[in-house]
DNA sequence: AATGCTCCAGCTGAGC
DNA sequence: GCTCAGCTGGAGCATT
């Protein structure tokens, strides 16, 4: 009787269309439906384990962004640590380098050396604070090499001998936390989500 | 008293109730929504003044956070920092103090006191690492007022005198950014969006 | 050198900018929190009445929409119905009035007198289908009065005397359910959600 | 118990989990973005083809719901324009047969014989509204395939002899949008979004 | 200027 | 009952 989309293979019909279309994009939601449970299986595991997937959350993102991502997210970082640092806000934690970097860009030729002005107890000016970038690759590495090291042989990572602002300073912990990561085990309690933030009073420090 | 008289003006009708409850919420939509909009002038205002609108973000959201949220976001802040240092991934930042802090929570009897190792350059121990909370609000305030002090005086924000680990060492970024923020009659260059980060081409690394 | 920027007034340094913009954000924050607050509490209160949530959301959402915004909603769900049929996937409800209308744009002269093809028990072509627009505001008022007249006087809502792509089987519809809304003192079942449609089962039809 | 060594290969360490969960989340979710693309990708080439893809979406969803999901739907829908229709806001589409059926639910035993009110222009009762599920497979695909040849020989979407109410109806419709999906060689006008089809108005396709 | 993409917060449904 | 994770809607941003 009536004669069906006949011979043409080649012209599909708008509902050919549709039809195709949607189912094709149907398969492709499923497949990423399954993929995001996978990936919700991983961070259950995690979880399971001991880790706290939040931070590790954040450990992903950081392996997925580009340079420029991670130099977006550095700025803002800088920035909003500045920001925060003029109203006094820091509560506690210190600038980043890389703020104190981007504080120093115009490199502040004035330099009025300071005499003593007998700053209650301030430890004065305990170490030159070394330019950034002159390390070589084999210092860092001896530096990371040292933290582990340390770490092993019982040092805390308070312990760190590299003074604020050298480079090497963020290796040796990353040796550090590394020899901790790999010695023990099982995860120590400290790289666990401690079991009910349920936070409040939250004791405050000097800040504010 | 009243009979269950029918034309009572207080029994609401179903189409009487909807009405109301959906002009009561448009309404409320409408303040939300003209509020939303003051916001976003704020942020617009900011940005044009020189402020870069993200981290401004990041001030307020840290100004509305409770306690507990403060705690939580700290908590993750150094979780994440142990799990990055432990895959050499800090690119550059050393860990935070309550990640460190996280760490000494079994203060680590073990006390192996390696002395020299001869390691390449490292500024030995530099500066007792001070313990938390041992100063008093007059000590900080102190070194904040140091760091004002400071930062007037042509003082870099990189010699801040105190180590890393000293409570004061915030205390006095504060001040400094305090009074960087404080003196100049413009916004400073270094608490500017870089102009066009537009990136990208950054270094392409293999990411598909 | 200088003190502090004691005089300028008219110099907001950058420190105040931040403080002053993210306390404006924060007070302006709050305040949209509390009408969001207020707007949850007008759903709770429906809910409370026994509306629908979820139905009343719609409402309001229909209510806050421009004329452009309703054209682009009817366009898309005309075009939604239209894909949805050619797919066979009307499940019961027929096409709406503005994907007829959409699909005779072209007003299609072609005009083949069908003969008879004593169609299974088709009503053959009841009523001469009005065109459009034909109906003076007077006419629409009356058919939305007899629709809450026959209401009241117990007809159902089945019984819309005007047959599909009649304007006034709108008209008649709402006059109906404002009198079925306005007459009870309390809201009709119908008019409430289905206690708890956790459903699954849902009587297997063609669908999915 | 054991001092220090770690002899089990199968214990992983602290940061080897780290390492690898984060890998493994890193690959998934690279997979996801690439079928996202790849969903992205769909959209546009129905674009291009002249498909709309926002009711493209609705489609796909549709096909995606659970029976469960399209119960809740149709409630909504249903309760949605009861809301609507008594406050008047009907603007020209009437009730859904959901909404009719619903509205039913208690078969409103009252039976008031409306005498004539001769009311203008009514198209006086002119079919029995068929009770729902009075029909057979067999009398709906009769109706599907009827709307089908009848889009074939040239009738209007507007013609459609079954009355509202009827159920086959709906399936007169798909049969008719089936047919007109099916026999152009193109996607008719009237499937193409309106206003903004940009690029190529089904300028050569001659593509795949 | 309009549009599409991406990110984020707020809301909703499940689960202990 | 509260929390939490997933998700949807909206806002900002880059683009054409």
């Amino acid at each position: 009787m009536i004669s069906k989309n006949s011979q043409t293979t080649d012209a599909p019909t708008a509902r050919e269309l549709i039809a195709s279309l949607s189912d094709r994009i149907v398969r492709l939601e499923e497949e990423k439906k399954s993929i995001a449970d996978d990936i919700k299986d991983a961070y259950a595991e995690a979880k399971s384990l001991g880790l706290d997937a939040k931070a590790l959350k954040v450990v992903v993102k950081r392996k997925m962004e580009s340079a420029s991502d991670a130099a977006k997210r550095k700025e803002t970082e800088a920035l909003s640590e500045i920001y925060l640092a003029s109203l006094g806000m820091l509560d506690g934690t210190p600038l980043g380098d890389s703020a104190r970097d981007r504080m120093e860009q115009p490199p502040a030729p004035a330099e009025d050396d300071r005499d003593d002005r007998g700053a209650s107890g301030a430890s004065e000016d305990p170490a030159p604070p070394p330019a950034r970038g002159v390390f070589t690759d084999e210092e860092m590495h001896a530096a990371r090499a040292r933290g582990a090291e340390d770490a092993t042989a019982g040092k805390r990572i308070i312990d760190n001998p590299f003074v604020a602002g050298d480079p090497r300073r963020a290796a040796w912990d990353e040796g550090h936390c590394q020899a901790k990561g790999s010695d023990g085990m099982d995860i120590p309690d400290s790289w666990r989500r401690a079991s009910k933030p349920k936070g409040g009073s939250a004791a405050g420090e000097g800040g504010q």
